[in-house]
DNA sequence: CTATGGCACGGATT
DNA sequence: AATCCGTGCCATAG
């Protein structure tokens, strides 16, 4: 297999080795391009080395002479995986980076960055003087939510003002035009929204408590709870969820930019994909190529200058270079086997998933960490750890949490949804399960019924009166 | 008597 | 080792 070309070392020699290991797993690439670029501006014995190119097709690729893709067809649907190098997309501010332009993400961070200063410009001509100050500071802490990330007691103090006057530059700044955009939490963002829009669309009664209380419940879709929470009947519940998705943004960012410009969903998401999946061919049966970006844009390795000049390094000087040394060797050691396990954990996720890459949410197929961890006798905290906060870019664009593919309730979910949608008459949770063991979805009566809930369907007998009775949860 | 929702246990996850 | 989620058992509403 093409995966042996790259064999490391599989048995970690120290604890460190092992400490380190387990750390880099769980990192998001994200997280790992800053401690890349700090381990290589401090330590002299890494460095980075352009990526080989496939002199056929031109991709670059680490650790591979030849792209995978055009080196070898694979058979009976396996998939290429292959960990290739970070993108720019990846590419940090003041990161040394170059060459490898690629179409997706940079201009994203661009208009991001925009925000500020766009908002800055509306609000200028309300600002006294004084004012300014706070607001500059409160405009350059907002994160790509467009939150504010510091406590406005701190901006009151370190400016020697009041309390309220920082919230009046707040208010003033939620007014402004990515609505809600300052405020210190989704809640705030959303609140505010609502107080704008009150007058122009008046929400179901009660919004103002759901968000106040309910968020929780209402990002778990759990309507029934939401009801009991406000005293509110199941029907009502829905509708508010429906009005406050449909309406508010509690990330005001996100909204902004994703409206103004049309562009693809992809990019509207925070998540910024660690891996990449696409197809060879537009067959069915096209082998899936698995790109496992790497956290920097070449070939990481000890020097080998370095080494060299380790022997004829002055006497005062030799222990520190030594140290440096061992570190940069640990660092791509850990990093080799962090590629290792992710490539093979791909390899066998893809295969089990590929009804779910290839046509959505409604092929993934019920799965366990654990489970996995059999099949590649690694431990399951091994998986837990490597599928911890990676996302993945699937063929159609879509970014999802990794962690999605192992949902073992979602597509039973939907299976419920559609059983329930398209029933004639209201079914009970018990020949609802029949239907789904049916559908190959092997669920207890039991839990039929706390997805119902979940959802905020009520129960059958309740369906059949709930025409003309709105009953009360 | 049947369909549901509450409580608690055990395996999965982190 | 602590926490979450699916299930089984049981009381209760209809």
């Amino acid at each position: 297999m093409l995966l042996q070309t790259q064999k490391p070392i599989l048995r970690p020699q120290t604890t460190a080795h092992l400490a380190q290991t387990m750390t880099l797993l769980e990192m998001t690439n994200a997280e790992l391009c800053q401690k890349i670029e700090s381990a290589l501006a401090a330590n002299p014995a890494l460095e980075v080395v352009s990526p080989a190119r496939c002199p056929s097709c031109h991709r670059a690729v680490v650790n591979h002479g030849v792209c995978p893709s055009c080196q070898a067809r694979p058979a009976g649907g396996q998939p290429i995986v292959f960990v290739s190098p970070r993108r720019d997309f990846w590419r940090h501010e003041g990161s040394t980076c170059t060459d490898e332009g690629e179409e997706q993400g940079e201009e994203w961070n661009a208009e991001v960055e925009d925000l500020p200063t766009f908002v800055a410009q509306q609000i200028a001509p309300e600002l006294a003087p004084r004012e300014r100050m706070i607001a500059a500071h409160l405009l350059s802490s907002l994160d790509d939510d467009g939150l504010l990330t510091v406590n406005l007691l701190e901006v009151a103090r370190y400016h020697h003002v009041s309390l309220q006057e920082v919230q009046r530059v707040q208010r003033l700044i939620q007014q402004a035009d990515p609505l809600g955009v300052g405020s210190t939490s989704p809640q705030e963002a959303l609140l505010v929204q609502l107080e704008a829009l009150r007058e122009v669309d008046p929400p179901p009664p009660k919004t103002e408590q759901a968000i106040l209380w309910g968020m929780e419940a209402l990002s778990r879709r759990a309507y029934g709870e939401l009801a009991r929470l406000l005293g509110i009947s199941v029907e009502e519940a829905r509708r508010l969820a429906q009005y406050i998705g449909e309406k508010l943004n509690p990330f005001p960012a996100r909204a902004y930019w994703g409206d103004v410009r049309h562009r693809p969903a992809t990019f509207t998401l925070p998540l910024r994909p660690d891996i990449l999946i696409s197809r060879l061919t537009e067959e069915e049966d096209t082998p899936l190529i698995v790109e496992i970006i790497s956290p920097y844009a070449g070939t990481l390795r000890v020097s080998p200058t370095f080494r060299r000049a380790l022997s004829e390094a002055p006497a005062e000087k030799r222990e520190g270079w030594r140290q440096n040394l061992e570190e940069a060797l640990l660092l791509v050691k850990c990093l080799q086997q962090r590629d290792h396990t992710l490539v093979r954990l791909m390899q066998r996720l893809v295969v089990i998933q590929r009804e779910y890459v290839l046509h959505g949410e409604a092929y993934l197929k019920p799965l366990t960490r654990a489970q996995i961890a059999e099949e590649l006798e690694v431990h399951e905290s091994t998986i837990s750890r490597a599928v911890a906060g990676k996302a993945v870019q699937l063929p159609s664009g879509k970014v999802v949490p990794l962690a999605r593919w192992f949902d073992r309730s979602l597509n039973v979910r939907t299976a419920l949804l559609k059983i329930i949608a398209e029933e004639q008459q209201p079914l009970s949770d018990a020949q609802i399960a029949r239907l789904l063991a049916r559908q190959g979805f092997q669920v207890a009566r039991r839990t039929v019924a706390k997805y119902r809930s979940m959802e905020g369907i009520l129960s059958a007998r309740m369906r059949r009166h709930a025409v003309k009775t709105s009953a009360h949860g």
